[in-house]
RNA sequence: GGCGCGUUGGUGUAACUGGUUAACACGCCGCCCUCUCAAGGCGGAGAGCACGGGUUCGAGUCCCGUACGCGCUACCA
């Protein structure tokens, strides 16, 4: 069999969504899996709804998946002399006719409307589909406005056997006659996939199944041109927790895959997180298990283990803490905590920056101190940006943090005897001549011991004291990673707070 | 309206060509550990497989119907 060709091709009216982010990654997934092309291609050939900006957008989204293409990115638009002179060949070979009904103007909404409200009568013929030839070509000689539409036969079923759906037939006679061209010229969308998809040798159109209707009208051009039909993969789609369909226009941000990036997820986690929506691995060794790298989802990806229902993609736009699908951050949570620390640091160093935490001297003399710190943090944290946010006391200089007013309460208010314990505890620390595990321990619990009170009380109220927060690592852990001179000047001024 | 597709716990999925009390993960609840938890360990609740009928010794798995959901139905893609 020659070489398996893929396309991905989104429409630029959008940012890439998770929905388009998945089409894109099993087509990648099928090229890799076995070693053919894939190919991005930006359907941008209807101009008014395409912009440069969403082009972008779509581009940073693939790269930050790590989603490499092969060839491309094409547009469209460069072909639209091709896509001219397909319908002008089907006009001569009869496969398509001109017709010169005056163009409704109508927006988005009455087309809507329309559908349903004519669609509740039976089609009737175009009266121009057997216009002779030689009066079509007087009047389109003459200037007379005029669409081309496709000559859909009156006979016989379209036919395809989905790799994921299953055999599917359409009556051709339910098929309506659609437009190629519009009265501007304008070649659209099924003649366009179909000239494209030919000219760039796609051997597996894998996409939303959204486009499952369409395929039928798209087969029937393959034929009328002449060529071979490509096989096809339609993809169950994925879902708002409204169970619509996933847009971007009615969804917002947070379905793009840049609001993940930009909100601290690990592409390698996102990805591992969508291939798993509506996708599953056949082998039994892998049954039971959710964490996947980017090497067993392409050894072991396959069309036939896609199912067919669609899947809820659950977000909560305004929830702060689960603001995505919460298996999303539970997987991206995994990656944090189980990636090696030297790979880890650089995507958190982006964050710090972001934030205006980062030092150089963390890339360098403190380079050791950092990575320790991030180890003791990452156990709890599920994305990127919790270490400048959550994590920002243990990384910043000085008390340029914030109290939690309810920590406070809870572990510094609530003895008032913590006032002058927190500054005698910082003198002893003071005197330590090794600032470790071992050393803090032992000098808290001694002090405690010696003041009469629970070593609990000082170690809570150190907590508070150092990171502004009631929850965190252990708190050994914690004065090792804020250092003897910061944790000194924290318990003495948290003496302030009480 | 027509056509198409789908329907396993709240969510994502599993269950070999029909065969034990429907499995895993997330989430939820509880307990333990403990200096805290958004960490870790252990355990639990939660679907009888949309509903109804049929085939069969036996059906989540096959057939028919109904309901519901979604998609398409543009001179959008």
């Amino acid at each position: 069999m020659s070489q398996i060709r893929v396309r991905f091709a989104p429409s630029p009216t959008g940012y890439l969504h998770v929905g388009g982010a998945r089409t894109a990654l099993f087509n990648w997934l099928f090229a890799r899996r076995h070693g053919g092309v894939f190919i991005l291609r930006i359907e941008d050939t209807d101009l008014q709804r395409s912009s440069t900006a969403m082009v972008e957008g779509i581009l940073q989204g693939m790269e930050w998946l790590g989603l490499d293409y092969d060839e491309g990115p094409f547009f469209q638009s460069d072909y639209v002399e091709q896509h001219r002179a397909a319908a002008h060949r089907l006009l001569d070979t009869g496969w398509a006719y001109r017709d010169f009904t005056p163009k409704a103007e109508r927006t988005d909404a009455e087309v809507k409307q329309q559908i349903s409200e004519a669609a509740r009568q039976p089609a009737l013929l175009n009266p121009w589909r057997d216009t002779p030839r030689a009066e079509s070509d007087a009047r389109a000689a003459a200037g007379e406005p005029h669409v081309i539409r496709f000559k859909v036969p009156q006979e016989g079923k379209t036919s395809f056997v989905d790799s994921v759906f299953g055999l599917q037939e359409r009556e051709c006679r339910e098929i309506e006659d659609l437009v190629l061209l519009r009265t501007d010229g304008h070649p659209l969308y099924n003649l366009c996939v179909v000239v494209d998809d030919i000219e760039m040798g796609i051997t597996h159109v894998i996409r939303g199944q959204d486009h499952l209707m369409n395929t039928h009208k798209q087969i029937l051009i393959y034929q009328a041109l002449g060529k071979p039909v490509p096989m096809f993969a339609h993809l169950p789609l994925i879902l708002a927790p409204s169970k619509e369909k996933l847009s971007k226009r009615k969804h917002g941000e947070i379905v793009s895959v840049t609001a993940y990036r930009d909100r601290g997820f690990i592409p390698e986690a996102f990805l591992n997180f969508l291939a798993l929506l509506g996708w599953a691995p056949d082998s039994a060794e892998f049954r039971d298990r959710e964490i996947f790298s980017r090497a067993e989802l392409i050894e072991h990806f396959s069309l036939d283990r896609i199912h067919k229902s669609n899947a809820v993609f659950n977000f909560n736009e305004g929830d702060e803490r689960n603001w995505t699908d919460q298996k999303a951050l539970w997987m991206n949570g995994e990656y944090i905590k189980s990636m090696p620390l030297e790979e880890l640091l650089p995507l958190v160093r982006v964050e710090l920056e972001k934030a205006c935490l980062w030092n150089d001297e963390f890339d360098g003399v403190r380079r050791a101190e950092i990575l320790r710190t991030l180890g003791i943090l990452r156990d709890r944290y599920r994305t990127l940006t919790d270490f400048a946010t959550l994590g920002r006391p243990y990384i910043v200089d000085g008390l340029d943090f914030t109290y939690d007013e309810a920590a406070v309460a809870k572990n510094l208010r609530k003895d008032p005897a913590l006032a002058t314990l927190l500054p005698a505890l910082a003198d002893q620390f003071a005197t330590l001549d090794e600032f470790t595990h071992e050393s803090t321990e032992a000098a808290l619990r001694a002090f405690a011991e010696q003041q009469g009170v629970k070593a609990g009380l000082l170690i809570n109220g150190s907590r508070t004291a150092l990171t502004g927060q009631s929850v965190g690592p252990g708190m050994f852990d914690v004065f090792v990673a804020i250092g003897q001179s910061r944790t000194v000047e924290r318990l003495r001024h948290a003496a302030t707070l009480i």
